[in-house]
DNA sequence: GCGACAG
DNA sequence: ATCTTGTCGC
Protein backbone atom coordinates (compact mmCIF):
# COMPACT_ATOMS: atom_id res chain seq x y z
CA UNK A 1 0.00 0.00 0.00
CA UNK A 2 1.04 3.77 -0.09
CA UNK A 3 2.51 5.25 2.59
CA UNK A 4 4.65 8.69 3.60
CA UNK A 5 8.28 8.65 3.20
CA UNK A 6 9.85 9.17 6.35
CA UNK A 7 11.65 12.67 6.55
CA UNK A 8 12.76 14.88 9.37
CA UNK A 9 12.91 12.70 12.05
CA UNK A 10 13.00 13.88 15.29
CA UNK A 11 16.45 13.16 16.60
CA UNK A 12 15.86 14.11 20.38
CA UNK A 13 13.13 13.52 22.98
CA UNK A 14 12.23 17.03 22.57
CA UNK A 15 11.85 17.43 19.28
CA UNK A 16 9.67 14.09 19.55
CA UNK A 17 7.57 15.93 22.11
CA UNK A 18 6.55 19.02 20.18
CA UNK A 19 5.89 16.69 17.36
CA UNK A 20 3.16 14.79 19.28
CA UNK A 21 1.96 17.81 20.70
CA UNK A 22 1.26 19.35 16.81
CA UNK A 23 0.19 16.44 15.78
CA UNK A 24 -2.52 14.94 18.06
CA UNK A 25 -4.66 17.63 16.95
CA UNK A 26 -5.29 15.23 13.45
CA UNK A 27 -6.28 12.30 15.60
CA UNK A 28 -10.07 11.72 14.38
CA UNK A 29 -12.07 10.13 17.93
CA UNK A 30 -15.17 8.90 16.15
CA UNK A 31 -15.85 6.10 13.32
CA UNK A 32 -14.49 7.14 9.98
CA UNK A 33 -14.30 3.92 7.68
CA UNK A 34 -16.74 1.63 5.73
CA UNK A 35 -17.11 -1.73 5.78
CA UNK A 36 -14.48 -3.88 7.34
CA UNK A 37 -12.85 -6.84 5.62
CA UNK A 38 -9.34 -6.81 6.44
CA UNK A 39 -7.65 -6.28 9.92
CA UNK A 40 -4.21 -6.17 10.18
CA UNK A 41 -2.48 -6.75 13.45
CA UNK A 42 0.97 -4.78 13.88
CA UNK A 43 3.74 -5.60 16.18
CA UNK A 44 7.51 -5.31 16.33
CA UNK A 45 10.85 -7.46 17.63
CA UNK A 46 14.55 -6.41 17.90
CA UNK A 47 17.63 -8.17 16.52
CA UNK A 48 21.06 -7.87 17.31
CA UNK A 49 20.69 -6.55 20.82
CA UNK A 50 18.10 -3.94 19.78
CA UNK A 51 20.45 -3.01 16.73
CA UNK A 52 18.19 -4.15 14.18
CA UNK A 53 14.24 -3.03 14.28
CA UNK A 54 11.76 -5.56 12.65
CA UNK A 55 8.60 -5.15 11.90
CA UNK A 56 5.89 -7.81 10.76
CA UNK A 57 2.12 -7.16 9.96
CA UNK A 58 -0.56 -9.85 9.68
CA UNK A 59 -3.38 -9.24 7.46
CA UNK A 60 -6.47 -11.22 8.42
CA UNK A 61 -10.12 -11.61 6.79
CA UNK A 62 -12.87 -10.22 9.08
CA UNK A 63 -14.93 -11.28 10.71
CA UNK A 64 -13.27 -14.87 10.09
CA UNK A 65 -9.80 -14.50 11.07
CA UNK A 66 -8.14 -16.11 8.43
CA UNK A 67 -4.69 -15.53 7.64
CA UNK A 68 -4.63 -13.97 4.64
CA UNK A 69 -1.28 -12.15 4.09
CA UNK A 70 2.06 -11.43 6.55
CA UNK A 71 5.28 -9.24 5.59
CA UNK A 72 8.06 -8.49 7.60
CA UNK A 73 10.56 -5.88 6.99
CA UNK A 74 14.03 -5.23 8.80
CA UNK A 75 15.28 -1.61 9.48
CA UNK A 76 18.83 -0.14 11.74
CA UNK A 77 17.48 1.03 15.05
CA UNK A 78 17.43 4.87 15.02
CA UNK A 79 15.65 5.80 18.39
CA UNK A 80 16.22 4.61 21.66
CA UNK A 81 12.87 3.33 23.99
CA UNK A 82 11.82 6.22 25.87
CA UNK A 83 8.65 5.70 27.51
CA UNK A 84 5.61 8.11 25.73
CA UNK A 85 8.10 8.19 22.49
CA UNK A 86 7.76 4.38 21.79
CA UNK A 87 6.08 5.48 18.38
CA UNK A 88 9.51 7.44 16.66
CA UNK A 89 11.38 4.26 17.66
CA UNK A 90 9.34 1.54 16.12
CA UNK A 91 7.20 3.59 12.96
CA UNK A 92 10.05 3.56 10.64
CA UNK A 93 9.84 0.40 10.34
CA UNK A 94 6.16 -0.66 10.50
CA UNK A 95 5.43 1.62 7.65
CA UNK A 96 8.58 0.45 5.68
CA UNK A 97 6.51 -2.86 6.15
CA UNK A 98 3.48 -1.58 5.35
CA UNK A 99 4.79 -0.72 1.76
CA UNK A 100 5.09 -3.67 1.16
CA UNK A 101 1.74 -5.14 1.64
CA UNK A 102 -0.41 -5.81 -1.25
CA UNK A 103 -3.69 -5.65 0.96
CA UNK A 104 -4.73 -2.46 2.30
CA UNK A 105 -6.04 -3.00 5.95
CA UNK A 106 -9.23 -1.76 7.01
CA UNK A 107 -8.42 -1.46 10.04
CA UNK A 108 -5.09 -1.59 12.24
CA UNK A 109 -4.73 -3.05 16.00
CA UNK A 110 -1.42 -1.63 16.74
CA UNK A 111 0.78 -3.08 20.06
CA UNK A 112 1.00 -0.31 22.67
CA UNK A 113 -1.45 2.63 23.51
CA UNK A 114 -3.41 5.20 21.17
CA UNK A 115 -4.98 8.13 22.93
CA UNK A 116 -4.16 6.46 26.58
CA UNK A 117 -0.78 8.09 26.60
CA UNK A 118 0.48 11.37 28.56
CA UNK A 119 -0.11 13.91 25.64
CA UNK A 120 -2.68 11.37 24.09
CA UNK A 121 -0.47 10.65 21.06
CA UNK A 122 0.60 6.96 21.22
CA UNK A 123 1.70 4.55 18.79
CA UNK A 124 -1.96 3.77 17.54
CA UNK A 125 -2.54 7.45 16.81
CA UNK A 126 0.54 8.05 15.78
CA UNK A 127 0.49 5.41 12.59
CA UNK A 128 -3.23 5.63 12.20
CA UNK A 129 -2.49 9.29 11.21
CA UNK A 130 0.51 9.10 9.39
CA UNK A 131 -0.67 5.86 7.08
CA UNK A 132 -4.39 7.27 7.32
CA UNK A 133 -6.25 4.04 8.41
CA UNK A 134 -8.62 3.59 11.26
CA UNK A 135 -6.39 2.55 14.29
CA UNK A 136 -6.28 0.67 17.75
CA UNK A 137 -4.09 0.79 20.63
CA UNK A 138 -3.84 -2.43 22.03
CA UNK A 139 -1.57 -2.55 24.92
CA UNK A 140 -0.45 -5.53 27.17
CA UNK A 141 0.15 -3.37 29.88
CA UNK A 142 -0.53 0.49 31.29
CA UNK A 143 1.10 3.83 30.56
CA UNK A 144 -1.39 6.12 32.32
CA UNK A 145 -4.42 6.41 33.63
CA UNK A 146 -6.88 4.84 36.55
CA UNK A 147 -8.98 2.26 36.78
CA UNK A 148 -11.21 0.14 39.33
CA UNK A 149 -10.87 -3.29 39.17
CA UNK A 150 -11.96 -5.57 36.09
CA UNK A 151 -14.61 -8.02 36.48
CA UNK A 152 -13.27 -11.55 35.64
CA UNK A 153 -16.00 -12.22 33.01
CA UNK A 154 -14.51 -12.02 29.10
CA UNK A 155 -16.15 -8.98 27.39
CA UNK A 156 -16.42 -6.51 30.53
CA UNK A 157 -14.31 -3.46 30.99
CA UNK A 158 -13.46 -0.21 33.09
CA UNK A 159 -13.05 2.98 31.90
CA UNK A 160 -9.45 4.00 32.00
CA UNK A 161 -8.88 7.96 33.40
CA UNK A 162 -6.58 10.41 33.34
CA UNK A 163 -6.81 13.37 34.32
CA UNK A 164 -10.90 13.47 34.65
CA UNK A 165 -10.07 12.35 31.01
CA UNK A 166 -11.88 8.98 29.68
CA UNK A 167 -8.54 7.70 27.41
CA UNK A 168 -9.57 4.03 26.89
CA UNK A 169 -10.77 0.79 28.42
CA UNK A 170 -9.71 -1.94 30.70
CA UNK A 171 -10.74 -5.01 28.52
CA UNK A 172 -11.12 -8.60 29.88
CA UNK A 173 -10.91 -10.49 26.88
CA UNK A 174 -9.90 -13.91 28.80
CA UNK A 175 -10.77 -15.35 32.47
CA UNK A 176 -7.98 -15.21 34.89
CA UNK A 177 -5.29 -13.43 33.19
CA UNK A 178 -4.41 -9.50 33.03
CA UNK A 179 -6.93 -7.92 31.01
CA UNK A 180 -5.81 -5.40 28.00
CA UNK A 181 -5.51 -1.92 27.61
CA UNK A 182 -7.61 -0.55 24.83
CA UNK A 183 -7.80 2.75 23.08
CA UNK A 184 -8.46 4.87 20.12
CA UNK A 185 -5.86 5.24 17.25
CA UNK A 186 -7.28 7.07 14.73
CA UNK A 187 -10.83 7.03 12.82
CA UNK A 188 -12.62 4.85 15.18
CA UNK A 189 -14.59 5.30 18.53
CA UNK A 190 -13.38 3.73 21.75
CA UNK A 191 -16.75 1.55 22.14
CA UNK A 192 -16.17 0.25 18.35
CA UNK A 193 -12.36 -0.24 19.60
CA UNK A 194 -13.04 -2.64 22.26
CA UNK A 195 -15.98 -4.10 19.75
CA UNK A 196 -13.59 -5.04 17.59
CA UNK A 197 -11.05 -6.13 19.78
CA UNK A 198 -13.47 -8.58 21.28
CA UNK A 199 -14.50 -9.63 17.85
CA UNK A 200 -10.34 -10.48 16.91
CA UNK A 201 -10.21 -12.10 20.04
CA UNK A 202 -10.76 -15.97 20.58
CA UNK A 203 -9.83 -18.25 22.98
CA UNK A 204 -6.70 -16.31 23.93
CA UNK A 205 -6.26 -12.88 25.88
CA UNK A 206 -4.34 -11.63 22.65
CA UNK A 207 -6.34 -10.60 19.53
CA UNK A 208 -5.42 -13.13 16.70
CA UNK A 209 -4.36 -10.11 15.02
CA UNK A 210 -1.65 -9.89 17.25
CA UNK A 211 -1.15 -13.48 17.90
CA UNK A 212 0.22 -13.62 14.09
CA UNK A 213 2.23 -10.05 14.24
CA UNK A 214 3.79 -11.70 17.47
CA UNK A 215 4.86 -14.87 16.19
CA UNK A 216 6.12 -12.88 12.94
CA UNK A 217 8.14 -10.56 14.63
CA UNK A 218 9.69 -13.00 17.06
CA UNK A 219 10.65 -15.13 14.13
CA UNK A 220 13.81 -15.01 12.39
CA UNK A 221 12.39 -16.77 9.65
CA UNK A 222 11.68 -14.64 6.59
CA UNK A 223 7.75 -14.39 5.98
CA UNK A 224 5.94 -17.52 3.66
CA UNK A 225 8.81 -19.36 3.82
CA UNK A 226 7.36 -22.22 1.79
CA UNK A 227 5.80 -19.30 -0.83
CA UNK A 228 6.78 -16.22 -2.64
CA UNK A 229 7.42 -12.73 -1.23
C1' DG B 1 12.80 15.54 45.24
C1' DC B 2 10.72 10.68 44.57
C1' DG B 3 8.43 7.11 41.86
C1' DA B 4 6.22 5.47 37.41
C1' DC B 5 7.13 4.27 32.98
C1' DA B 6 3.50 1.10 26.14
C1' DG B 7 7.54 -2.00 23.78
C1' DA C 1 11.63 -5.34 23.75
C1' DT C 2 15.47 -9.03 25.02
C1' DC C 3 18.12 -12.31 28.03
C1' DT C 4 17.06 -16.93 30.03
C1' DT C 5 15.35 -22.66 33.10
C1' DG C 6 12.46 -24.58 35.07
C1' DT C 7 7.83 -24.85 36.52
C1' DC C 8 2.76 -24.39 37.61
C1' DG C 9 -1.81 -25.29 35.64
C1' DC C 10 -5.57 -26.54 32.30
Amino acid sequence: MQVPKIENWPQTAQDAIQLQKQLCSQVIPTDDFNEVRFVAGVDVGFENQGKTTRAAIAVLTWPELKLHETTIARQPTKFPYIPGLLSFREIPTVLAALAQIQTTPDLLLCDGQGLAHPRRFGIACHLGVLADLPAIGVAKSRLVGKHEPVDQTRGNWQPLIDKDERIGAVLRTRPNTKPLYISLGHRISLDSAIEYVMSCTTRYRLPETTRWADKLASSKIPPNPEKRS
